[in-house]
DNA sequence: CGTCGGTTTGATCCCTGTCAAATTAAGTGG
DNA sequence: CCACTTAATTTGACAGGGATCAAACCGACG
């Protein structure tokens, strides 16, 4: 009662009034899955040589799992009973008040695994930015394989570590600097998994963004058209985005520091 | 060099220029020491019956360490080749930017573990905040240990899932609550591990508190006066509190919306 | 008793949340 | 293909919180 860690209401983002999903049939389920786990497991062993232990166990014992847009991939307080690997589109990890407030602490995206720190229940809540294909392994699959792979249970320890980190860093970004920096090291970060010369494509909304760096929807348009109007960002239209490669970056991180 | 996520400079805030340690006579040395190991490594196999499997280890294995204020425990960089026990006083675990702006995201004290995350090197600095001992267990130790022991190696995950459970709620009270609600929360979870009646010691000066809950030293001075003017605290000294427990507190978690 | 570091308070400015309205985008149905 | 509806983005106006600069206060210590 006196702990004001519970996420009692709005554990899932889905469906609140603010923010609806469009085209959710299943969105509002608990722990539905918007379709069910379509392609069989694979019964022979393959493993690139590239593959990290965790890589090779996805490739060899995961079902594969479709998501609507704005549906829950996985939910605050339910059993965790799967590991996750995203094959393509966008997820929102996020954990929530009881005041309806929102912190997006990560966008997971191909490649991308989801789930790996949770072993009863998940911490936090996952939704389906837009379409988004995920493979699965149960966890029962994964205890049996870490009870015998030793590599497989420094590489979970080192993803581990790495999302304390990366949080950790992101706590000091959030407090530390304003509005235009954090969106443009978000939009650096994003772009830097998205190769290509050509223009970037948001998945997802303002208010994400905005939940993610710390700012309200409409701060975060405005740093959106600060950005621009500096000359850091081309913004196409309002998801597709390219970075400014100013030539001459070296000492200076950001060219943040003239006004308008 | 485009990595804005390198923490060159100021690595430790032990000797930065605002901040000096008064007592500190190694304290700019990089990974050294305030005092070296002092109580011998005990040899019979010790164990409470609730102890978990890392207490064990650490009654066991253990080297104790004292630490001057100010003095670094563990530096963002360097090997990370011991974990960590506090026995008494209390440690700031930080990050710092190029700029030395700090994060403090924890204050381990009494009875926390500290380093359990890392595995190569520290991605954070640990100082001491008051005059700390440690119990250290050297990292072989530990990774013999964990390659036979199957409970420790549960509870070293269910740690780390714990402590990135919270970093990620702690993300969200940082960007969703005002300075006084962020002082007041962060007053009652450390006086939660405090446990009598009488007034609570605060180890750490304002600007460690304002880096932990992401405000400036003059902000928490004002968040200070303002909880004391509103009775929410009662402030004997710049160091000792005590919560004013309203006998009535229940479903409004924090009767914080009066104002002044 | 004076010095030094930390704390507190005051004055001011800027960032950003909030409320509101305008604009654009995306469907939807005729 | 166009009118209509609805959601999302953008911009504007305004107020409040907190950073910053500065000065006063306070306690520890030699």
């Amino acid at each position: 009662m006196k702990d004001m860690t519970a996420f009692l209401p709005y554990a899932s983002t889905a469906n609140r009034p603010p923010l609806r999903p469009k085209l959710a049939p299943s969105g509002a389920g608990a722990s539905a899955y918007a379709t069910g786990p379509k392609a069989a497991k694979q019964t022979q062993t393959l493993r690139d040589n590239d593959d990290t232990e965790l890589l090779t166990l996805f490739r060899n014992a995961s079902f594969e799992q479709h998501f609507q847009p704005g549906s829950t991939v996985l939910l605050h307080g339910d059993p965790a009973d799967a590991i996750y690997l995203v094959v393509s589109g966008t997820i929102r990890c996020c954990t929530v008040d009881s005041e309806g407030r929102r912190q997006i602490f990560a966008f997971p995206k191909k490649g991308d695994f989801v789930g790996v720190s949770d072993i009863d229940r998940w911490h936090f809540t996952a939704e389906a930015v837009d379409h988004v294909i995920v493979k699965s392994i149960p966890r029962l699959t994964l205890e049996q394989e870490l009870a015998v792979n030793i590599s497989l249970r420094l590489e979970m320890r080192t993803l581990m570590g790495g999302l304390l980190a990366r949080r950790e860093r992101q706590m000091l970004t959030l407090v530390s600097t304003k509005g235009p920096e954090r969106l443009y090291r978000f939009l650096e970060e994003f772009a830097a998994t998205r190769s290509g010369g050509g223009h970037i494509v948001l998945p997802m909304c303002r208010r994400d963004i905005g939940d993610h760096i710390g700012l309200s929807m409409e701060s975060v348009c405005r740093a959106f058209s600060d950005l621009k109007r500096r000359g850091l960002i081309d913004l196409k239209s309002h998801e597709k985005y390219k970075l400014i490669g100013n030539a001459g970056r070296d000492a200076t991180p950001l060219p943040l520091h003239a006004d308008l």
